[in-house]
DNA sequence: AGGTTGTATAGACGTTTATCTATGCCATGG
DNA sequence: CCATGGCATAGATAAACGTCTATACAACCT
């Protein structure tokens, strides 16, 4: 139930988004625009502990472990998980702040508008 | 069953987001992962009539008419809006459902795990 | 210290993408 | 009709992206 609203922005059916803010929100959505950093996005948002280690993610996938590496990097860029190396293993977890904002966005369109 | 002690690769069982899901979601977050796409969308989403005639989009934007046609088409693709012919102009107009799909998806991620 | 395993970085390479100019396709109006 | 204006499509091109192999870095364990 943590939907503190930092005032990030007004809601889309409201008013546009001013270049700056469009550019800022796009990048993250772009994080989330390839399969591969949607998914691993989604495996470390549902971890039952909150993280997920990256020897967890890897095999996950038929994919080579740099290129997982750096599909996490770009997670980590947009704001969207976080990163934590405890000893051997890293761990990635969610920042929920990000994806909520994303999500408020959307939410905000509404079909309801002028009813003829 | 958590394995924080020492085990850590223990495989997960069960991918969060099916690999087809993640794939059709991912092409809807790439169509926002624009700044031009995202500006477009937000200005439709948030038109005062709930559509907007393309007349009003491209001169908002310092590119060709060309490109602005070709992000709409791409917006159109992803499911995020839908155009109609009125005579000369076309007008375009968000759908809700895509949008409301979307962040449910983002939502759906909550801080609230591993008390403490 | 040396070997082993987990993760990240560097560089290369083929594909996709964002943009342009040029052109085609409606629909309206002389 | 033919001309005009709004929008879409086609083809070209430079930049960005996703992936790989090779290598470096970090932490553990004899």
């Amino acid at each position: 139930m943590s939907n503190q609203g930092q005032g990030c922005c007004e809601p889309l059916s409201e008013a546009p988004l001013a270049k700056e803010q469009a550019e800022e929100m796009a990048s993250v959505f772009k994080a989330l625009g390839d399969p591969v950093r949607l998914r691993l996005f989604s495996m470390i948002a549902s971890g039952p502990s909150g993280e997920v280690c990256v020897c967890d993610l890897t095999p996950a996938f038929d994919l080579s472990q740099p290129t997982i590496s750096h599909h996490l990097k770009l997670l980590k860029q947009a704001g969207l998980v976080d990163s934590e190396r405890r000893g051997t293993w890293v761990y990635y977890r969610a920042r929920p702040e990000t994806a909520n904002r994303m999500a408020a966005l959307l939410a905000s369109v509404n079909g309801d508008r002028a009813p003829a």
